[in-house]
DNA sequence: AAATAATATTAGATAAATCTAAAAAATATG
DNA sequence: CATATTTTTTAGATTTATCTAATATTATTT
């Protein structure tokens, strides 16, 4: 089974809405998501139900196959796996890896995603911390929590980041948190829900309740 | 100045085929080349006519302009970065590069060029031996001649070949003839212009005129 | 040079992906 | 519950790249 590179892009993000805990995946959802029109949303649905990478009743809503999940799944392994390469050879920051992988996700060839995976050490997570599926389409997932619902005096490792846009990334890399800080908790202020906390044992840092919902803390 | 996929892809196969000291570039020509059927051609030329990459006045021919010129290198140059890439870090045979590359070569980031070239360590040249174009398109090319064009007892280094389709590539690689390899003309037989060659000093090789006049020698 | 062959172009169709505007269905509101 | 609003789908157009079949142009051959 072979799909376009727009049939790809679709299925990615209905992958990823309904992994947003969603009862169900709009068309405007999706139209939002890939910036696009309702009305070409539509279209493709019923492209994509006849391809049976989704089930699709028009009016009722939408629900991923097996079949698609696993294509899915292997479009964000290469989208994850190119983000590696891009960071850890090429040295990107990691706000400037997202457009490229977006293209490069696209590539067809098995050989070079086995070969790219080998080359880079088989890793497990991209530099967002967020999980690489393997050859399967199996994820191993770190049990993680938002920073903002850790406990004063908790140690933990950030290990990914909800937010990925570039704005959020530039911040972050400004006042010094990455994907890999060993954090611990230091103060939380009732109020306003924002947060005192101690980066690497040396630096301590501030941060609105919002910017802290957009971090995910592997606790230890 | 944007060019899509497909005009990238005549475009740099009209320059390839200019390249070949042809008097000129014919529509059933890049029809082969493509494999695509004259019809698309004429169409496709016209409209590389209006982008002003070519000058194009139909039943009479083309002439590929200074602007098309740079971005065909452009593409050539991604294409042979890739290439380098696949063989050097990904371990890929050389045969094995080419319809891989033919799909990198399209990825649109200007910055990937620049970091990928410095990763490679901005080789010269490609694993075929051909020369890769520097940001401004400018080519630095070797001296060389083909290898049935050599005298008894010359010496020399393959650092090209012209027809690189995995057959012959396949072949080479079987034979012990490699890009770098450095070899001494021992025999030629003038009836059927086949040749004996020392490979490395060590391994003697005979081969056909036809296999020879394919491989091209830096001489020393 | 006239007939034939080869080459190149146009005309008209098709497929993919998109859009706007209009219609249909589902949901929300008074 | 009837109406208004939102959401979704369809209809019809557009762009890109391709094809086949037909036509036009150039080249070759008696």
């Amino acid at each position: 089974m072979e799909l376009t590179t727009a049939e790809e892009n679709y299925l990615k993000a209905i992958y990823h809405l309904s992994e947003e805990g969603k009862k169900s995946v709009s068309t405007n959802d999706i139209a939002t998501q890939i910036q696009t029109k309702p009305a070409s949303v539509s279209d493709m649905l019923r492209k994509l139900g006849e391809k049976e990478v989704i089930q699709y009743r028009k009016y009722y809503g939408l629900q991923i196959t097996a079949l698609g999940m696993q294509l899915a799944l292997q479009t964000i392994r290469k989208h994850r796996l190119w983000e590696v390469f891009l960071v850890d050879k090429l040295h990107f920051a990691w706000d400037e890896v997202h457009e490229v992988a977006e293209q490069l996700e696209h590539i067809q060839s098995p050989l070079l995603i086995e070969r790219l995976d080998a080359y880079l050490n088989y890793p497990k997570f991209d530099p967002h911390g967020d999980p690489i599926p393997d050859a399967y389409g199996d994820v191993r997932t770190r049990p993680r929590c938002a920073l903002n619902e850790m406990d004063i005096d908790q140690i933990g490792q950030i290990v990914a980041v909800k937010d990925s846009s570039a704005a959020f990334l530039r911040y972050l890399d400004k006042v010094g948190a990455y994907i890999g800080a060993r954090i611990k908790v230091l103060d939380k202020v009732e109020f306003d829900g924002s947060i005192e906390i101690l980066v690497d044992q040396k630096k301590t840092l501030f941060m609105s309740k919002d910017v802290a919902s957009n971090i995910l803390v592997l606790q230890s």
